[in-house]
DNA sequence: CATTGATTTGACCAACTGGTAAAACTCACG
DNA sequence: CGTGAGTTTTACCAGTTGGTCAAATCAATG
């Protein structure tokens, strides 16, 4: 089906530039308020040569967050049934803090999509991620059941993990200009590491 | 200074209903990815008309959003030195809850603004809500001082609060797609009052 | 009911936007 | 060094967008 015609060196290149420059772009201004003439500039192409590579706008956007979402849900995938319930869930809350903290525009690429009501994304979101949050809010069922954190409703607390992580990226501004030299990431995953453990280490 | 005409009736009429339909707009499709035209017919009006009303598009926005962040703001305002510390968190987090539930589209116009770095908004961030923080961040230090409430970072105890509670406004789509029939609003006072009471809650 | 100020409309514009077509150039390879 | 595929550029187009303007219409007051 798919005519894989060994990509020229040239077009390995600028296709990662164009990527990475879109992911910029698309990141700072959502789809609608992004032009090609900006990402073809960032990736030092002019447009019609972007268009060489990329059959449209939207193409550029579409294989941008299909490679996303692949790793972006990784952590979540990580959360092993097998190991200790408190520290699965305390290290899933660091990793992804780890992420909102390299992956900044990722995490705003995302955010910027779903704010708008996900227009390209709502298909992924039910089927993809759904399964996923199924499964592992009944894994999260079995170790409140069996005692070994305290029961709380499965979906508010994996919404609650990825709020407070992503906040970091997503309102990246605001959080710095509000905290003046302090990095966020100083304290942050003091803090979320005290919340969960509080919220979740059953009592004796 | 400002001229006051006594605005006509249909001038009151008329700038409510843009504004109206202005907030809807903007908060769905951000600043740059919204249309007068899409504004004005939203409104009922004609693009001409419309613009008979507010000189230009980013005056619309400008005093929709002046006009928001005021009632934002209101729930950590009344956050009161006197009362009972773990009580007045808890009731703002409630408050701030309430508001999202009431008024997500002004919550998501927020975020759409913030996500993309604020360009409209930075001035009014670095001083008045930057102050607002200084000012809770110090009450809530004093409490931590006293023994009221368990000892954290004060900036990322609110960070935290306006995170999970916009949450619910601004990935409104995805939190419902993935809880399906139940209503996220049903769990959710419940368990950010157990989250934050376990949180700050001092050791007897 | 006439007139004057407030309101609305239709026609229009210049800048911008996503995308196309074809000519021009570059580069690896024989 | 020639040649053909791969790459880039120049010129262009049609649709959209924010905004203007003068003419037309409406509404309240005397």
């Amino acid at each position: 089906m798919a005519k894989a015609p060994s990509p020229t060196r040239i077009q390995k290149k600028n296709r990662t530039a164009i990527l990475e420059a879109a992911l910029e772009v698309f990141s700072t201004h959502g789809f609608r308020g992004s032009t090609v003439d900006q990402i073809a500039s960032a990736a030092g192409l002019s447009k019609p040569n972007l268009l060489y590579y990329f059959p449209s706008k939207e193409a550029i956007f579409n294989e941008l967050m299909s490679g996303l979402l692949d790793t972006w849900l990784d952590p979540l995938r990580a959360l092993d049934p097998n190991g200790d319930p408190l520290q699965e869930i305390l290290s899933y809350v660091q990793r992804k803090l780890q992420m909102s903290r390299d992956f900044p525009r990722e995490s705003r690429l995302y955010a910027n999509e779903i704010v708008q009501g996900a227009p390209r994304l709502l298909d992924t979101i039910a089927s993809d991620l759904k399964l996923l949050v199924e499964e592992k809010s009944a894994l999260l069922d079995t170790w409140m059941a069996a005692g070994k954190i305290n029961r709380t409703h499965p979906k508010h607390l994996l919404f609650s993990i990825w709020s407070l992580t992503q906040h970091y990226a997503d309102f990246d501004v605001q959080v710095r200009t509000l905290m003046g030299d302090e990095d966020p990431y100083d304290a942050a995953p003091e803090y979320l590491e005290t919340l969960y453990r509080r919220m979740l280490t059953p009592p004796d």
